[in-house]
DNA sequence: TATTGTTATACTCTATAACTATA
DNA sequence: TATAGTTATAGAGTATAACAATA
């Protein structure tokens, strides 16, 4: 799929596809963003949940997240190259490992949210801010979650 | 990725994130009804590429979609294996295909597009119109589209 | 027997580049 | 030389199912 030209005009206007490629259009938007620090999103994706939930178990990171436990184990294999995060065996359950960030694992995570938050400002440059919080409610109304802080 | 779960909620609020997800969750819902017909997205696309252009070349018809000539290639491919349409040799330039529909493909088309419609409304059946209305036009503004038939 | 993590594998999707036949 | 279409191939990304270690 290709995001350098704009859709065809007849499907511009069907909201299904509208939702769908600008969907696909920002999140390619971030993978190249994050492509430099050498993460793609499921790196972020778990760096972030690590940095809330340190020692969280592959267990508990598969189910925060929307990746399945194979990949986990890569996602996890590949943070641990890079030196960001440790696998550390949990005594009291041998088959447990907790994982937890590195201080490496601290700044990629704290480079990458910059990254995302430069990303998300970039993509949604069109809008103002009433429109970026109208545009939220109405894709969490959409989606079937609740109404924020209400 | 899987779509039977709600996503966690602090990313449940980052707009990028609501943006990408409801827009997979979309094209997955679509692709999911189109199954049972025998069809993917692409299929769809190119069927109603050819409904609105009978006879165009291969190379019409990767200009005004967003798949590239051998995924276009494969894609006619399927859609003669499965009677829907038929490639004509242009006589005047021997290189060129004009593809068009058979009859059985206007009757998948047409069943299609219902199958589309009823996507569609499903998928946004948590918004009233008047929601709908705006969230189109924010999503168009947001793809830098301008304003329909303003 | 069930669970955690892992590995191996297969599958889907798509892009790249080389090739043909025409022009 | 350039273009339309095709083929072969390789790559990314992910899912499936079998497996080892531990409970």
């Amino acid at each position: 799929m290709r995001f350098d030209q704009p859709p065809p005009e007849p499907l511009a206007n069907a909201l299904g596809f509208l939702l769908s490629w600008n969907g696909q259009r920002v999140a390619a938007h971030f993978a190249a963003a994050l492509e430099p620090l050498g993460l793609r999103p499921q790196h972020f994706g778990v760096l972030r949940l690590l940095e809330a939930a340190p020692g969280a178990t592959q267990n508990d990171l598969v189910g925060r997240s929307m990746i399945d436990p194979s990949t986990m184990v890569k996602v996890i294999d590949e943070l641990e190259e890079l030196g960001l995060a440790e696998r550390r065996m949990d005594p009291a359950d041998r088959r447990r490992r907790a994982v937890h960030l590195t201080a490496g694992g601290r700044e990629a995570f704290a480079r990458a949210m910059k990254v995302a938050a430069q990303t998300a400002e970039d993509a949604l440059a069109p809008l103002d801010a009433g429109e970026r919080d109208t545009l939220r409610r109405l894709l969490r109304k959409l989606a079937g979650l609740p109404e924020p802080q209400g």
